[in-house]
DNA sequence: TTAACAGCTTGTCTGACAAGCAGCCAGGAG
DNA sequence: CTCCTGGCTGCTTGTCAGACAAGCTGTTAA
């Protein structure tokens, strides 16, 4: 029995867990500013070395703002970014969990079928990002053509209105990305694989627009997985 | 147009990214001990309390251990904590808010249904997990038959076969584990709970040993979304 | 074989300095 | 007299260097 498992703990991490509960408890309110170092470091009882990096903790978590650009404008409370550290984490993990392509993409069918089951209009930015698609295709501009295909799945995925599945879908996306690039890269005419995969998108936003959604899933499903599949005809 | 956004990022973010992608390009053997904080400084060509912070947020993301015991042990390059900074990440954005729990429960029924359909029997693993919850269920022990129930989805989750699958249920699991803690906590008769869930659990081995995927899929979402609703008879 | 010792590593503190930003104050223009 | 502008002074973050305690490890002497 371990009396005090907590003094077995660096204090940096002690510092960012009160920290956090503090946060968390709304000690802090959102988006107030953070004190001072100096003074977090006195109130603490500590250096403030041992501060900042509970503080790299809290920012890593996505708890508290200011990681990215150096400023002299103190942390802020906030709550916009956890969603962005939660997917970093599951994309981290889902890279070095040595999980098939297979797996993830058969994940991903399965869930952006059931977002796109769960829409009932196509928003806007879906249809601009087919416009920015078919400007690309023109060009053959493989890199413009994938970060709109993205984007287009991620719109369709949040517009069902359930957050958490076009989290999910965009993390996976994420995580597939490479080899959808590579895939891309290597293929003979890739002028012919974008205009085809153009054509898809259309043909699953004519469906949602038609009021069709499981033909639109449908059509989803093998727009996915059929490119993942070496047999695309 | 930016020239160099590069240089408007603080040292030691830039040296934790340029760590995390070689931990995730295998410069870094997995397991393998990390250089000393020292040579690390000399060879990234910054002080010591920069390498620190960028470990901190490393070790915050799950991508190399060390992160919550004092000791003279070096930080290891491991992959085993990246689900649970996953499964803390993703907690930390539904406790702020970010996501609804409402979103994460109508995706994790979604999920284990699918999981449920995909196996074809039963794993030895899963039928443990019940007895070790009728054990519990004797003794109201909530947090046994808790950690049963959590072993017990999360095996019928991977038999399915796809790792993606379960691996995502497991995160989704543990960030909404609080949740279930508290409300077991918080119900009057607690012993009528947790036989009411055991007796779902064993319905839906039933149905799974019956062949009757469909019908134990079935079970597992009225399971599952049954105890997230106010409603629970 | 055992016990002391030296070296290394992490965790922490302190002091220092550059760069950027906010606020204030004085002085000149109108 | 009022207003604008320029510079100055703090303050805060980012970073570095040096120091020391505690714990582990390998070596050496008894």
């Amino acid at each position: 029995m371990t009396i005090s498992p907590v003094s077995r703990m660096p204090l940096s991490l002690d510092v960012a867990q009160r920290l956090r509960t503090a946060i968390l408890d709304g000690t802090f309110a959102a988006d107030a500013e953070l004190p001072t170092e100096t003074e977090l470091a006195q109130s603490f009882g500590v250096g403030r070395s041992t501060i900042r990096e509970a503080l790299r903790v809290l920012q890593a978590h996505g708890l508290i703002s200011g990681a990215d650009t150096v400023s002299t404008a103190r942390p802020r409370v906030t709550h916009e970014r956890t969603a962005g550290a939660a997917g970093l984490a599951l994309s981290t993990a889902l890279q070095v969990g040595a999980i098939p392509l297979a797996d993830l993409v058969a994940l991903r069918v399965l869930l952006e079928a059931e977002a796109i089951r769960q829409n009932t209009s196509v928003p806007a930015t879906a249809r601009s990002c087919l416009a920015t698609m078919a400007a690309a295709v023109e060009n053959a501009d493989i890199h413009t053509f994938h970060a709109a295909d993205v984007d287009f799945h991620v719109q369709l995925a949040y517009a069902g209105g359930n957050r958490a599945l076009g989290f999910v879908i965009g993390v996976l996306r994420d995580c597939i990305a490479g080899y959808l690039l590579d895939a891309l890269a290597a293929v003979a005419d890739p002028g012919a694989v974008l205009a085809r995969l153009l054509a898809e998108h259309q043909g699953i936003v004519d469906a949602l627009d038609a009021g069709e959604t499981d033909h639109a899933a449908e059509l989803a499903v093998h727009h996915i997985s059929g490119f993942y599949t070496p047999e695309t005809p």
